[in-house]
DNA sequence: TCACTCCTGTAACAAGGGTTACATAAATAC
DNA sequence: GTATTTATGTAACCCTTGTTACAGGAGTGA
């Protein structure tokens, strides 16, 4: 576990940190597909994601979600660190997009670092920021883009997340994520294909 | 400015810390429709908002923009946090809603302030917490809601906001806000004028 | 093999919202 | 006063997206 540590952290977190790490996380290793957090859940503990990613969804009342952005390795869950620290219920649901390695770090440890370690307040404070950032590109998708920009960006995204071409995915799966319908998704997937981005076949699709 | 210092923040901050913002900060008054932040411009100090409402705008490639939320008293612009840390661009425009008194923080401080004070740590968190927060209010409100709904938010935000029934304002103006055309605002005020829950004139709305 | 479920393709239609155009009335400038 | 600008009302139209319905092919299990 220290060696995964210090691939991933080794060059922003101080030694005296990566040690603490090392003595009270838990590391954990999870398949492809599976629930980290569903929405209403309480939070007891912070993950850092060594490896893999994790889509966080957005759910609606009728219990239908909405992709808000991947965490990628090197990242933390931001509403979880205050959920963490505010005891409240979470706000997403997360889900690995592939399987994960990740490290579990008690909530307690949380302040004592902040005080103590001025690299861990720089990790918390970029981790905010960048997650904000993937939240207004989220919006920019959402508000100023039409459905086929958002399932082009979408497929892109599937793309250098699974760092391959074939996708394995039903328009069902798809149409879930952007919180719209099936038909819409599969009318837009054949105008991509009759335009030669694509190539469909039975859950699977190829980018060209 | 100490009063004003204690009134808002006297609770959560401790005394030294209180007293150190009295130092160093700058104190500004601003009238309503001022431009705050641009988009695109660097920022060297941050906010800390004493008195009124400033609404934050996300800009599109064509120079329109859609409404994300509004900073009220007590808070802080997070995005700014991180922009100054980072010396980032801005990516969002801020403008007075009302007049508003604040406190303008030299960058340098934050740092500082985050390793001496418990109470200034908590504060960030849970500015970053809120915004995060209202980001995901907002995504809801795009995503999941149609343009009647998103107007009705929209006018019971401003009474909240403005403390008063009576809304000054042009359907032009909202129609910035919501990100559409000033032809749907005037249809879907009428409709809910027509459904008794408004009365409309020049320049200006009355909620019932 | 047969029945069943899942995935995809497609047609037909409805609704929401964006666009253009024009008219009227209120405010402002001169 | 008149001319001009600004705010609003409204009709007609189109495009995008969502909905319903149905058909055929692929996979799965008995």
């Amino acid at each position: 576990m220290i060696q995964e540590l210090n691939k991933h952290y080794g060059s922003q977190f101080e030694l005296a940190l990566i040690e603490e790490i090392n003595q009270v996380a838990t590391f954990m290793e999870v398949d492809a597909g599976e629930d980290l957090i569903k929405p209403g859940q309480y939070i007891k503990s912070m993950p850092l994601l060594l490896d893999g990613s994790i889509k966080i969804l957005r759910p609606d009342e009728e219990g239908d979600e909405l992709l808000l952005y991947h965490l990628e390795r090197g990242d933390t869950c931001a509403m979880t660190m205050t959920c963490c620290l505010g005891t409240t219920k979470s706000e997403i649901h997360a889900v690995t997009e592939t399987s994960v390695k990740l490290l579990m770090i008690p909530v307690g440890k949380m302040e004592e670092w902040s005080r103590k370690y001025r690299t861990w307040r720089n990790f918390v404070m970029n981790s905010y920021h960048e997650r904000l950032m993937e939240m207004l590109e989220s919006i920019d998708n959402i508000a100023f883009n039409n459905m086929d920009e958002r399932l082009e960006n979408y497929l892109l995204d599937k793309v250098k997340i699974l760092n391959s071409k074939h996708i394995h995915i039903t328009h069902k799966e798809i149409a879930a994520d952007l919180h719209t319908s099936r038909v819409v998704i599969s009318r837009l997937l054949k105008k991509m294909e009759n335009n030669s981005q694509i190539k469909l076949h039975r859950s699977f699709i190829e980018m060209l």
